[in-house]
DNA sequence: GAGTGGTCTAGACCACTAT
DNA sequence: TAGTGGTCTAGACCACTCT
């Protein structure tokens, strides 16, 4: 029968359920804990499964509530801080970072990588897959761009370990709203699509850039943290 | 008649529909351009408005397009960067900047903010209303709080001032992705419930907080830029 | 008033998880 | 096999902007 829309709303329905849910959420819910499926709920509410969709979208986004097919809809625990600064991080595979590595390969690196390593496109480089965990559960992805030196005869590690040996200059990060790809949606145990936070790093040598990295974080379950306490406390010594 | 989904497709259409869009956005048209509307959109590729507007919601996300009320859609520019890193931005309000008051009040500090301030819930502090701007449009709001002088005397401006003669420690801040509250949105010219950039700045001086402040980044428009480069120059001299 | 995107509905089928 | 969230449809009305 199409809506009626009368009650002369200039509040959306799903923005007024949302409030209403965010409520409930804080009050009479504990995380972890299931909610009632989207059936029953959109029916207790009086509106379209779609409209009650819409809110929880939302929720999801905001970090309140976790989804999963088969299982039902979650309260999630509050956002895990993930420190991206570059204290924490001073180079890529650095020892007692949270990375874990997935695999390597050799590759021509893309145009959008060859801008940030200042190099041509298709110049020979190791591409190192890594994933970040926080508390058991896959946070982020990344690919690690490492130019190839000219002989091509090295391995990604020994690549990584030489960049260890070079003097830091400095980072280069944005950070960014994106969608998961397909393959980093897999890995992140998240649906293709779901939106994340592209965070991209140019590491600076003395001598140029020596790394670049486009990280995939969850953002519906991360809080990225930029401590810079430590670069002022070096300064002060 | 509900759908056919027939094809066995293990990929949504909605997914492919962006994909294809996103190739046509690549090839076919310029910035700035108008799209179809979104009825039309929809017949030419033989699927639902509903199943066309979740392909054109993730494209907005990845800030590709721009949808605007009663006008259409139109291809979006490249996000604008903007710098958020600490050597930009010592301190709220430093000559310089791009930001721009809007207006100022004295308010007991919320529970959230007086976790950052290290200070007690409901205590008094000046509450400074921003706007940040970026070739002429609006990319971020802020509300930055002073903790007020014990006399409670001083107006806000004079609170800035009083900040700026003081030592700088560090700066801790945090990006989550989070939706636009309705006052926010409206700041930002958008709807309420967009997505954007939630970061969250704590300003240290040598006796602990002295400002906290939570900025709003529009999350389709903008790409918040840490270059740390400044700092690590700053230790090489 | 015409045209656009934004909201909403009622109902269907699909993919996945558990039992 | 039953139950969940994910996808999709066809159609309606609303709020907004432009002419």
């Amino acid at each position: 029968m199409g809506t009626t829309q009368l009650e002369a709303a200039p509040e959306p329905k799903y923005w007024h359920l949302k409030t209403t849910l965010t409520e409930a959420l804080d009050n009479e819910f504990e995380v972890g804990q299931i909610l009632p499926n989207e059936r029953d709920l959109a029916a207790r509410y009086g509106v379209a499964r779609a409209t009650l969709r819409q809110a929880l979208e939302q929720l999801e986004l905001e970090g309140r509530l976790q989804r999963r097919r088969g299982i039902g809809t979650t309260v999630a625990p509050p956002r895990v801080g993930v420190d991206v600064s570059p204290a924490h991080d001073r180079w890529p595979g650095a020892p007692g970072d949270d990375w874990q590595i997935d695999g390597s390969e050799r590759v021509e690196v893309p145009a959008a990588v060859a801008r940030l390593l200042g190099r041509a496109v298709g110049c020979p480089a190791h591409l190192i897959r890594r994933t970040r965990r926080a508390h058991g559960q896959p946070v982020a992805t990344e690919e690690l761009y490492l130019p190839a030196a000219p002989t091509g005869a090295e391995t990604a590690r020994a690549a990584l370990g030489a960049l260890h040996r070079r003097e830091l200059q400095g980072q280069e990060r944005t950070v960014e709203l994106g969608s998961a790809r397909a393959e980093d949606a897999r890995r992140l145990d998240r649906l293709p699509g779901s939106p994340v936070l592209l965070v991209t790093t140019r590491y600076l040598a003395d001598d140029g850039p020596a790394a670049a990295s486009v990280a995939t974080y969850r953002a519906d379950t991360c809080r990225l943290t930029f401590g810079d306490t430590g670069a002022m406390e070096l300064l002060a010594s």
